[in-house]
DNA sequence: CAGTCGCGCCCGTGTGCATA
DNA sequence: TATGCACACGGGCGCGACTG
């Protein structure tokens, strides 16, 4: 349905998002890299289409080795190459690029069998098949990239050859789809949350999807289905859905919010001082710092909230550490500072394992006193997203357990609104703008600023999420009326 | 007595969700 | 884009029971 909408409404698709563009943007860097590796290159046209098209043939019928964003249309489809290189004996070979560090079955594989098939209806003879993608191994030894080192190539022919009968099998229905009129009647499911079109799509769908329930998967949607179970006031008892979508339904069809009375206990039971944590880093494609990988991660930031006990009245008191040297490894200094500021508390609480899963990273990659916070953080952490997923549920949680549901459910005076940097994905891109050399010095002051309020508000709203647990009532409740 | 059927358990794989 | 976790699902396999 989604892929109708696309031919026939285009103009109904949501705009991308800053995130996307950012994936875009890398895509593009990553891409002009890659024609570094190939000097002889030529770069073709890619719009308009018919220019794009003849400009390739051009190139086809002339003697360039190696040709980047090459155009084919054949039998109503459309392909255009990331690089194509010519063989003495007139074959090519066909080479796509991404931006990962790994071939990713079958996604990787269906792209260029579909650019395979539309070039193979072209007339072109293709001999082998490759995925040019980063290498994990490669180290930034700073100054520019060496095109030639940061790629791996992989062969990619037999699995390509594999998915190309099956793809053209499937390309009839895709042609047969395209030319109907009307949107094909599927069923709303769990794909459809982050779907472009959805606003417009989902506009006539009642609520009360299965689909909505939190956690629950696209097969499970198609079975109950299957036994004509479509929404919620369908089901008739529990027990017909799966242990971790039971809750989730009695909550809703009940209109009573659940709150784990385990949880209450746990949460009043943490040892005092308690600190509630949280890291921003960034995961470049591209490793920014000398000595570092592709998609190396790098901690840059954290912000610690700290209570004495749980039943203390004082203010938290609030510490935190932002990396600003840009000729400097930030997870030197980050792991330092944090390992002093811990020292004193006995619980840690952060919300999903992000935090554990970068310290341990900070451990492997050998930085200082890496090893001792990931040991802290396994001794006295506090997974609160694990404690509460699946086994507390509120109406106003609106089918997601992410802290941007729970927090306003759990809290609603504390708010990312008035911020200018209201999530992770925004505080990784300014803090790129901070390392850029282009970036100036007032807007760098301005972007501490942002980042510093945003890290303070998230651990502050962890802070917030604990005691508005603490405080609610344990088990069924009647769930909150909020307009 | 031997072959087969069915049930339950284990484990690998896929999916969903969270974080940045 | 990466990472990790947890759970659902299905295939493989073992074992007990039933049947010809």
């Amino acid at each position: 349905k989604r892929f109708w909408y696309h031919i026939h409404h285009p103009e109904w698709r949501a705009a991308l998002d800053t995130d996307a563009l950012a994936y875009m943007k890398i895509g593009q860097e990553i891409g002009e890299l890659a024609r570094q590796t190939f000097p002889e290159g030529v770069l073709l046209p890619f719009s308009p289409t018919d220019k794009a098209l003849s400009a390739t043939q051009a190139a086809l019928a002339g003697d360039a080795p190696v040709l980047f964003e090459a155009s084919f249309a054949a039998e109503g489809l459309q392909a255009r190459c990331d690089i194509l290189e010519r063989n003495a004996d007139g074959t090519w070979t066909l080479i796509e690029v991404k931006s990962g560090v790994r071939v990713k079955e079958p996604d990787h594989i269906e792209d260029v069998a579909f650019q395979a098939i539309v070039l193979r209806a072209a007339g072109l003879r293709i001999r082998d098949y490759r995925l040019m993608h980063l290498d994990k191994e490669y180290a930034h030894e700073g100054g520019n990239y060496d095109p030639v080192r940061i790629f791996q190539s992989t062969d990619i022919t037999g699995m390509v050859l594999e998915t190309i009968p099956r793809l053209a099998a499937d390309l009839d229905a895709v042609r047969a789809l395209a030319a109907q009129n009307d949107a094909p009647d599927f069923q709303p499911n769990t794909y459809c949350r982050d779907c472009d079109f959805r606003e417009k799509c989902h506009k006539d769908v009642p609520s009360g999807g299965l689909w909505q329930l939190p956690g629950i998967n696209v097969n499970s949607v198609r079975k109950l289905a299957s036994q004509g179970l479509r929404v919620l006031d369908d089901v008739t008892s529990a027990e017909q859905l799966s242990p971790t979508n039971r809750l989730a339904y009695r909550v809703i069809s009940g209109k009573q919010d659940f709150t784990d009375p385990e949880l209450i206990k746990q949460l009043d039971r943490l040892p005092g001082p308690i600190g509630f944590v949280d890291f921003e880093a960034i995961d470049p494609a591209l490793p920014r710092f000398v000595g570092h990988h592709p998609y190396e991660r790098v901690p840059f930031q954290w912000s610690l909230h700290v209570i004495p006990d749980a039943d203390s009245a004082q203010q938290p008191e609030w510490r935190d550490y932002l990396h600003t040297d840009r000729s400097q490894d930030p997870r030197i200094a980050f792991a330092a500072t944090l390992w002093e500021a811990v020292q004193d508390c006995n619980s840690l609480v952060f919300y999903s394992d992000y935090e554990v899963t970068t310290l341990k990273m900070l451990r492997d990659a050998g930085v200082p006193y890496g090893r001792e916070l990931h040991e802290k953080i396994k001794a006295v952490g506090y997974d609160l997203f694990k404690a509460i997923k699946g086994k507390t549920y509120w109406n106003s949680f609106n089918g997601s357990y992410s802290i941007k549901n729970v927090l306003p459910a759990v809290n609603p005076a504390v708010s990312y609104n008035d911020l200018n940097v209201k999530n992770g994905a925004v505080a990784v891109q300014v803090y790129e703008e901070y390392l850029d050399p282009a970036t100036s010095p007032e807007r760098r002051a301005a972007i501490i600023d942002d980042l510093r309020t945003y890290c303070q508000l998230d651990t502050y709203a962890m802070l917030a999420l604990y005691q508005g647990f603490r405080a609610a009532v344990p088990g069924w409740a009647p769930a909150a009326v909020r307009d």
